[in-house]
RNA sequence: AGGCACGUAGCUCAGUGGGAGAGCACUUCCCUGACACGGAAGGGGUCGGCGGUUCAAUCCCGCCCGUGCCUACCA
């Protein structure tokens, strides 16, 4: 597939064009009977519901280019792509629908209402599998899994049951969190804690067989309704009196006990506590410890119900103003503060959750949480950075019991029966239609559905085909890695770890890279419902996949928080430009060229051919490294500078002599390094920019051994031995013509005009390196005449530079300006009396001279001497400069 | 309230116990036959503040200030 290249890159075609190629091919498709050693992923499955931000823009681009990288270093790769069913936000987005329509789940029933939901499941769904394809996630898209698949859910109700008959599932009625528009119970998880402004009002008890007033303080004035006591602290001597007596409950007129209970502050408020038993959490566990009565003044949607006397009806915001306000009509509103506190919203539609009692399905997660500690602990599962390690075991040691179950109609409907005879409940893995207990067939299925991270915990085996023991199972488990952002660790990584060493005997992942969170300007979470997500595809469609991904990889080291800038995307699609036309350039300069068949052995190689070659093995043992350690920041900068800098900058200028004279052999030569380094660097950038190498790549002379570059074999070392002291000869020639530009730079002269350069050398080893580049310095530094030797000749009027063991004069002639020269030198002057000043002071420190470590004394000593030797060739030089006025 | 981070060049951010880095932006010059999404040469930072450890601190420790996130039952 020869193609000629277009002058500037064009992303859109090339992009679409090879994904379909990769993908039809199947050119992703893992083999679980492969040989290879295995390498594994799961991807954190994004919602149905969901659509591609940034977050998932970098997730899944760094999974790729492990996943590209480990392919192409020879393992067995399967990164495994999916979805979850979402279960509430999907049913919101259906019941939306139906809004639409003047109807609700209701009206359908719970099976049209379910098909329903996998109605709009295949038609707008999961669009997100497309945008990953886009960014060009080399995911096994033929294994695609959800987690409301056949398999999946068999894993489920496998799970759920064998929890069950452990004993680690049970049923309890307790204080759950309650979304009162989702109607549904969350997990202590699924709800957000935020500050909010609000008021503290201050109420009048009276005390019952008194005049006296008990001032209780309330966040929430509503709740006051199912109050059943006061509590004040055992040790208040404001109060010693009253405890044991009652006061009478306004508004209800129900009379309520003083009780004493050490969870009250004296130092809070008033000292006195209302108790709400059935709409606190606190005030709950008083309820217990003290006998008190649960009374519950609201229903499901969060209107007061029987309980709430008089207010019966009322939504709760409404109950809350109208409480307050007959407070206050009967003199009985002491006060009304403002007040800050932690509120706490539903994670899906941001309602305000609501304490609730309600009888749930709970996981006792402690002894699997135990297991799930000490596989971090003990290595088996490593957290990357492991800072996140503290955040894990801190969790994982005051883990609370997990309520799973929820209210729901999509889902995975918890497989218990209860029967309506014995009242026993049946828990089965088939369909039942009799009771386990009793035998009667008065049975109704539990209505609730599992909370969908329970099935997302089940994610790494569940896709593998579990509880079947699959080749792919046997192949691929435990995963190799996963990858995600920290803000999904509890959800999803502890539950992994707990379900995974339960189930299969050994943790999900070997290691968690843990990544940061893609932030909006202001530091917030993007997030659909606040509504400030910036699409990734238009940045796609403006910069090119490859572009933003090499973005993504160089931003992937941010402690928490990234925010993207669109220049810097625009400098990295300049470097896609950059890395296209300097395959252009070495296209046109090898054409008729074969690559030879032992490709760069016995040719007679260059000072530039050395270097590079040399810099080659160095980026390529460099960037495996990066990548070994989830350093992708590095590989990105390691890759950049190699690229750019030194092959563009340095290797393609240095090489142009060569390509364009007569020597054949030379131009042989050269062609087969240039070649050889762009085609091995096209490999080792491929798992960043997979889509212009492939293009690149195809368009090389010579024959392909695989189909695709992602076949193809990673560089990890040298391509052939190259010689230290050529490679530091280059170095020093480069140094030359740097000092040589730095000197027209700074004196203005023309970049066009051919200089004559007089190089004095220390050793006749330095002359030699110079006279083997010497055409470099004619070339790039536009010398016309160049002299070069031990002691030579010097001319009367110069500017003077030094690089090491070389001074470069150059005739002022009448190109140089003479003060311009002096202001140079004087400049230069005050940097190395800087150099020489620090090291002088360093080096008469008789505690550093004594202490330092010998090879730190020497390389300073050796530094001032150095400095000392420049300053003193500069100083000469600007007398004689001086002179010369 | 506790925990975890962060504070480095104008901007966005890397980095290390031994004289401070990148990209973008900026200044000067150049449309030299791969590339102006380019080339060459430059300017720019007392690495948040104060102490401590060390021969040596931007890096380690403590405190402080500022910012962000996570966890938490102060009504």
């Amino acid at each position: 597939m020869k193609t000629e290249l277009p002058k500037g890159y064009d992303p859109t075609q090339v992009e679409q064009k090879w994904f379909d190629v990769w993908e039809q091919r199947g050119d992703f498709h893992a083999d679980e009977n492969s040989p290879k050693p295995h390498y594994s992923i799961v991807i954190p499955p994004p919602n149905v519901t969901g659509v591609l931000h940034m977050g998932h823009a970098l997730n899944n681009t760094l999974q790729d280019i492990l996943c590209r990288w480990k392919r192409m270093s020879g393992y067995e790769v399967l990164w495994m792509p999916g979805m979850d069913h979402a279960g509430i936000a999907t049913q919101n987005v259906v019941e939306k629908q139906l809004a639409t329509e003047n109807k609700d789940r209701h009206d359908l029933g719970r099976e049209a209402f379910v098909e329903r939901v996998w109605k709009w499941r295949e038609e707008s769904g999961g669009q997100i599998i497309n945008q990953l394809k886009r960014l060009g996630a080399s995911c096994d898209w033929q294994r695609e899994r959800f987690t409301m698949d056949e398999g999946l859910s068999t894993a489920v109700r496998e799970v759920f049951v064998s929890l069950y008959e452990d004993g680690l599932i049970y049923r309890d009625n307790r204080l759950i969190n309650w979304c009162p528009r989702c109607h549904t119970a969350l997990s202590d998880l699924e709800v957000e804690h935020e500050d909010k402004h609000g008021n503290l009002w201050h109420l009048r008890y009276p005390v019952q067989g008194t005049d006296q007033y008990l001032i209780v303080a309330t966040t929430r004035p509503e709740t006051m309704l199912g109050d059943t006591a006061v509590a004040v602290h055992p040790e208040d001597e404001r109060y010693q009196g009253l405890i044991g007596k009652n006061v009478l409950l306004p508004l209800m007129d129900r009379e309520i006990p003083i009780i004493a209970d050490e969870y009250v502050d004296m130092a809070f408020g008033s000292g006195a506590v209302k108790i709400t038993p059935a709409h606190d959490f606190n005030d709950f566990e008083i309820g217990k410890r003290h006998d008190l009565e649960f009374i519950n003044v609201l229903d499901e949607s969060g209107m007061i119900n029987e309980n709430g006397g008089s207010y019966v009806g009322m939504e709760r915001n409404a109950a809350r103003t109208k409480v307050v306000a007959d407070l206050e009509s009967q003199g009985l509103l002491e006060k009304v503060d403002n007040y800050t506190n932690a509120v706490g919203e539903c994670y899906r539609c941001k309602t305000v959750i609501e304490p609730y009692m309600s009888k749930q399905w709970y996981v006792a997660v402690k002894p699997l949480a135990a297991e799930a500690i000490k596989a971090v602990d003990s290595g088996q599962t490593r957290i990357v950075p492991q800072q996140w390690e503290k955040t894990y075991y801190e969790w994982m040691n005051n883990i609370q019991d997990w309520c799973v179950s929820r209210q729901i109609w999509w889902g995975h409907r918890i497989p218990a029966w209860f029967c309506d005879d014995c009242g026993e409940i049946t828990v089965s893995r088939e369909d039942v239609s009799r009771c386990q207990y009793c035998d009667s067939s008065n049975l109704r299925q539990e209505t609730d559905v599992l909370d969908t991270w329970f099935s997302s915990a089940l994610w790494p085996f569940s896709t593998m085909g579990w509880p079947e023991q699959t080749k792919t199972l046997q192949k691929f488990y435990p995963t190799s890695c996963l990858v995600t952002g920290f803000d999904i660790l509890f959800f999803w990584v502890a539950r992994m770890m707990m379900m995974g060493i339960k189930f299969m005997d050994d943790v999900p992942f070997k290691e968690v890279y843990i990544h940061a969170l893609v932030r909006d300007s202001h530091g917030q979470k993007m997030s659909k419902s606040k509504g400030n997500v910036i699409d990734p595809l238009t940045i796609v469609d403006e910069y090119g996949a490859d572009a933003f991904r090499y973005t993504l990889c160089a931003f992937a080291a941010m402690g928490r928080d990234i925010k993207l800038s669109t220049d810097r995307i625009g400098g990295y699609r300049n470097f896609v430009n950059k890395l296209w036309n300097a395959s252009r350039f070495a296209l046109m300069n090898l054409e008729n060229f074969e690559p030879a068949e032992d490709g760069l052995a016995g040719l007679s190689l260059s000072q530039a051919d050395q270097w590079i070659l040399n810099r080659y093995a160095f980026a390529a043992v460099e960037v495996n490294n990066a990548l070994t350690n989830y350093k992708f920041n590095d590989a990105a900068s390691i890759l950049y500078s190699f690229t750019w800098h030194e092959f563009c900058d340095w290797y393609i200028e240095l090489s142009k002599d060569n390509l364009y004279g007569d020597d054949i052999v030379t131009r042989q030569s050269t062609q087969m390094v240039l070649f050889t380094v762009l085609e091995g660097l096209l490999r080792m950038l491929h798992p960043i920019l997979p889509f212009v190498t492939e293009e690149i790549w195809h368009a090389l002379p010579g024959e392909r051994e695989t189909a695709s570059i992602m076949q193809a074999d990673y560089p990890t070392a040298a391509l052939i031995e190259t010689d230290a002291t050529v490679v530091a000869d280059m170095e020093l020639v480069m140094d030359v013509i740097r000092a040589i530009r730095n000197v027209r730079g700074e004196l203005d002269v023309p970049p066009g005009k051919r200089i004559k350069v007089v190089l004095d050398c220390k050793s006749e080893s330095v002359v030699q390196a110079i006279m083997t580049g010497q055409e470099y310095i004619h070339s790039l530094a536009r010398v016309d005449n160049l002299v070069v030797g031990v002691a030579v000749e010097r001319p009367k009027q110069v500017s003077t530079q030094v690089t090491g063991e070389v001074e470069v004069l150059i005739p002022l002639a009448d190109l140089i300006n003479v003060v311009e020269e002096g202001a140079r030198l004087n400049k230069e002057i005050e940097k190395i009396q800087k150099d020489v000043t620090f090291f002088e002071k360093k080096l008469s420190n008789e505690k550093f001279v004594a202490n330092a470590p010998p090879h730190v004394l020497e390389k300073d000593r050796g530094k001032l001497v150095a400095a000392e030797k420049k300053l003193e060739i500069l100083q000469q030089s600007l007398e004689k400069i001086l002179a010369l006025k």
